[in-house]
Order: C-alpha cells, then structure tokens, then sequence
RNA sequence: GUGGGUGUAGCUCAGUGGUAGAGCGCCGGACUGUGGCUCCGGAAGUCGCGGGUUCGAAACCCGUCACCCACCCCA
C-alpha cells in the first residue's frame, strides 16, 4: 500500500449508505424541532479560542482541538483559535453579538458537527453531530418540559420505545456538596463519583468520593444523604416514584435553603411534563452530576440500556450569555447525539429498508459511441418522467452492463441498440421480473414509473 | 491516561521456525445484443513498521505505530 488512506483518528468517511441513514434521522429530529417552533441556526466551526476556554472546565478545555497560530508565530506553539467543542457557547455568543436583531424569546436549533480530541470509542468520535435545541430568555419550567417533549417525539419517531430520560438539578447538588462541607474545586471530583451511584452501588461511591480526596466526613455524609437510594431516587419513569422520591428529598432539606428550591423545580417540571409525550419518560435521579460547568438549574440525560453514554443531554444555563454580554439571559437546552442514536439504530435494525433504495430506476445500456447522442436523449426524456436514470458510459459487453446494474440493485435496464435507434423504440427489461419489452421512446417514461409504481 | 486483544491479497480470515494460502470480490474466457447458476483461467501481498535471535522468521524476543474491547470521561 503506497499510502495511509483512513481517515485521521476519530474521524469518519461516510459512504452512500451512511449519508441516508444520517439524512433519514437528521430529518426528522429536524421536522419535530420546527414543530415546536425552533428556528435554524449554523455557527463557523471555528471559533476564537478565548470564546471556548473556560467555559466548559477543565477536562473540556483539554479536549478542545485548537488550531495553531499562522506565519511566524506558529513555531511558538501558539493557538489562537479553535474547533468548536459543541453548540451551546456558540450559541451564547451569537445572542451576546445579535442581541437587538433576535425575539426576546429565542428557540433556535442547530444540527452540525463539533469536534472533541477524545479517544474513540463506540459510539464515541473526534467529530461528530449533534442535534441542539435552546430556548432562550424564559426561566420558566415550561421550557425544560418542552424540550423534554421535544426529545420524546424525535426518539419516538425515530421508533425507540425505552428510552429513560433523567433529571436533577445543579442547584441542589451544589447545596448538599456546600452543606456537607465539600472544597469547590472537589465539586466537580464528588459529582463524578455520585454519577456513579447507579452502577458502583454506595460502597463503590465511597471509595471513589475517597479516592478523590473527598474528606471521609463529608463522604459519609454525603453517602447517607443517598443512602436509602431506592426511596430517595426515582427507579423508574414513573410520576408516582418520583413525587414520592422528591418528597423524601425535600424534607431533608431545611426550609427556604437553595437544595429545596431546586427540588421544587424539579417537581414543576415534572408535573409539567405530564402533559406531554415525555409523560412516562422521566425519572428524577439525584446523583446525576453531568460533566459541563455552565449549567446552573435542571439538567437532563437521555439513556437507553443497551448503550453505556447517553443519547443525549442538556440542562438550564442562565449564566451563560452573560459571559458573553455581560448581562444574563436566561437559558436552557438540550442536545441529541446524532452519532450514538446511530450506532444504537443500526444495531437494532431501525432504519426503514427504504432507505436502501439505489442510486437509479434505470440504466441506459451503452452498445457503441454511435449511440450516445440518442442514449441521452433518452435518458433526458426518462428523467423528465421523474425517473432517476443513470447512462452507462463505456460500450462494454451487454452481459457486463446488466451484471453492474444487478449488482446495484437498479430495477431496470434499457437496451438502446442499433435496431432500436432506427425503430426509435427502447427495449427495457425488467431484472427482477426476468422479462422485457418493446415500447415507443416517447412511452418508456410512464410504463417504468408505472411498473416501479406496482412494485411498491 | 490504564489494562487486554488484533495487525497476512481489495474484504473476511487460515497459516506456531523450512517454497505465502482459502473463501468472497475483481479481470478474462466458455457465452462478441442480455444478469443471477456452473465450469475454466488470471491478476493481486516489502505478512503494520524498525530492530534482534536463527543456517532460515509471517511465526520467537524487544521496541514502535494503528485499530478493536473494557475502564476513565463524554454526545
């Protein structure tokens, strides 16, 4: 092999076949999105590295694929851009910059790609999609419950039917880490292990909270704020689970404190939600931490069981914008990971066989250079008819010709020789029938989009 | 970043120290205006890369790179 010919690491080429699966589901997560009134929107996908750093903490900033400066200063090592490392910031920066041209009430979806320098894994890239909605400029508890529907109707419609999606609150973690005494630069460490409550169990959360250099006071207490997990989190998408879940939370939590308003929240959403397609869906778990910094109230995941990461996520960031412009707007979306509900898709077989559908209806057969003129006209007056037509370029063998459209699938073939040109007729046949006929150029059109027709 | 596995023909893989193989695909022919089946023939590999051991290495040893799986983290 005289040269190296994948792609990069973590990158991918997409064939044929992978653009319609991608097409097929960017298309309908994108007609539900406009159903709730979300507008499009598309950012560079570079962006100026001082817009990305800082924003997502400090695992983030490593992952942000920068780009070196140019000319002379490249020697140093410098960057002074970068790859965007989602959609969320780019979008706090465009409000920050369009702030008089855009409705004080903002929902916008973006469906591009962004780039992480993680290490690949299944279902995990250096360049992948994702599909955001925001809603900005409203902190009401709607707009959580909206978005949540949003999901549901775009994985529903995409055919899954067991998705869970999980939901805490920033605000209240933050509260039980301050209240049991937990460093703020450990924040992020406690939050990890925590995550893990589900699958490491009590004993394994402690061990990882120590391990983190999270004090053993603060691990214990902590751990028994969680202990008794089965009451005090959601098993299951159920309403009457996480009322009661939320119940129990709530009277731990002293009156007026910060922890209690959130789960308060929480229940609002909730019982918001009851009103729409994600009714059934949600389950309030409170050891879920989620990684990014900039969110400050409810945050959301999407799980499926058979996939260890998440279909998505997303959460309320009201700090944002003010970044950016200096003073806040309010803020909350959610993110679909195009690339993981792929991967689950394919593995279930979930892609319609539609979509296998080929590259023509016919193929023009190409019996010498004489014949071309005519074999494009024809193929012109085939595609007026609707017809996808492909002319096969080079006069090779007969048998040739029909073998590749066989092998591509094309359902028919049109014999254009020398007899047929002088009776300006077509022959076409017919691959999977075994049959063929006669017709007058001017009738080929309609009887193959008939034929296709009554294949299905 | 940690641990394990795998790198041999375009693809999937066999080959445990002695001449580099199979299936599929591709090309040609039987069949020069008709596909799927069958038969015959053909092209194609510095055995990931570098070093070492050996009379001799695809195989054994060391290093390195890439990919896969698990962990970690994430969409």
């Amino acid at each position: 092999m005289a040269q190296r010919t994948e792609p990069a690491r973590g990158m991918r080429d997409f064939l044929p076949e992978d653009v319609r699966r991608r097409e097929y589901a960017i298309g309908i997560i994108t007609r539900v999105y406009e159903r709730y009134g979300f507008e499009p929107l598309e950012t560079p996908a570079v962006e100026n590295i001082e817009t990305l750093l800082g924003t997502y903490g400090e695992e983030g900033n490593q992952l942000i694929f920068k780009i070196l400066k140019r000319g002379e200063h490249e020697a140093t090592g410098q960057a002074d851009l970068a790859l965007r490392y989602d959609l969320t910031v780019p979008l706090a920066r465009v409000v920050a910059q369009y702030q008089s041209r855009l409705p004080r009430l903002f929902k916008r979806y973006q469906i591009q790609p962004v780039w992480r320098a993680d290490r690949p894994a299944r279902g995990r890239f250096r360049e992948f999609y994702q599909c955001d909605v925001d809603s900005l400029g409203s902190t009401s508890p709607m707009v959580e419950a909206e978005l949540c529907a949003a999901m549901s109707d775009a994985l529903t419609e995409l055919g899954f039917n067991d998705f869970v999606i999980r939901i805490n609150h920033r605000q209240f973690l933050a509260y039980l880490l301050n209240t049991f005494a937990v460093p703020r630069e450990s924040h992020a460490d406690a939050l990890v292990a925590i995550d893990k409550l589900d699958k490491i169990g009590g004993d394994g959360v402690l061990k990882e909270l120590l391990n983190r250099g999270i004090s053993e006071q603060s691990s214990d207490a902590m751990l028994q704020f969680f202990e008794g997990a089965a009451e005090i989190k959601g098993s299951a998408p159920d309403p009457e689970e996480n009322e009661a879940a939320l119940d129990v939370g709530r009277d731990r939590l002293p009156i007026g404190s910060p922890g209690r308003d959130a789960v308060e929240n929480i229940r609002a959403i909730l019982r918001i939600t009851s009103g729409t397609s994600a009714e059934g869906r949600m389950r309030l778990d409170f050891s879920l931490a989620r990684g990014l910094s900039y969110y400050t109230g409810a945050i959301m995941e999407i799980n499926v069981a058979d996939l260890a990461g998440s279909l998505g996520g997303g959460g309320r960031y009201d700090n944002l914008v003010g970044m950016f412009l200096g003073q806040n707007i309010p803020a909350c979306g959610f993110s679909l990971g195009l690339e993981r509900i792929l991967v689950v898709m394919g593995e279930r077989n979930m892609f319609p066989p539609t979509l296998k559908t080929t590259a023509a209806d016919v193929m023009i057969a190409t019996f010498d250079a004489a014949g071309a003129p005519a074999a494009m006209r024809l193929a012109a007056q085939l595609r007026e008819a609707g017809l996808r037509v492909l002319v096969y370029p080079d006069p090779e063998k007969i048998g040739k010709q029909i073998k590749y459209a066989d092998s591509r699938g094309i359902p028919f073939v049109a014999l254009l020789g020398e007899n047929e040109i002088r009776d300006n007729t077509v022959t076409v046949k017919n691959l999977a029938a075994q049959t063929q006929d006669t017709y007058g150029q001017a009738d080929a059109g309609a009887t193959i989009v008939e034929a296709l027709r009554q294949r299905g």
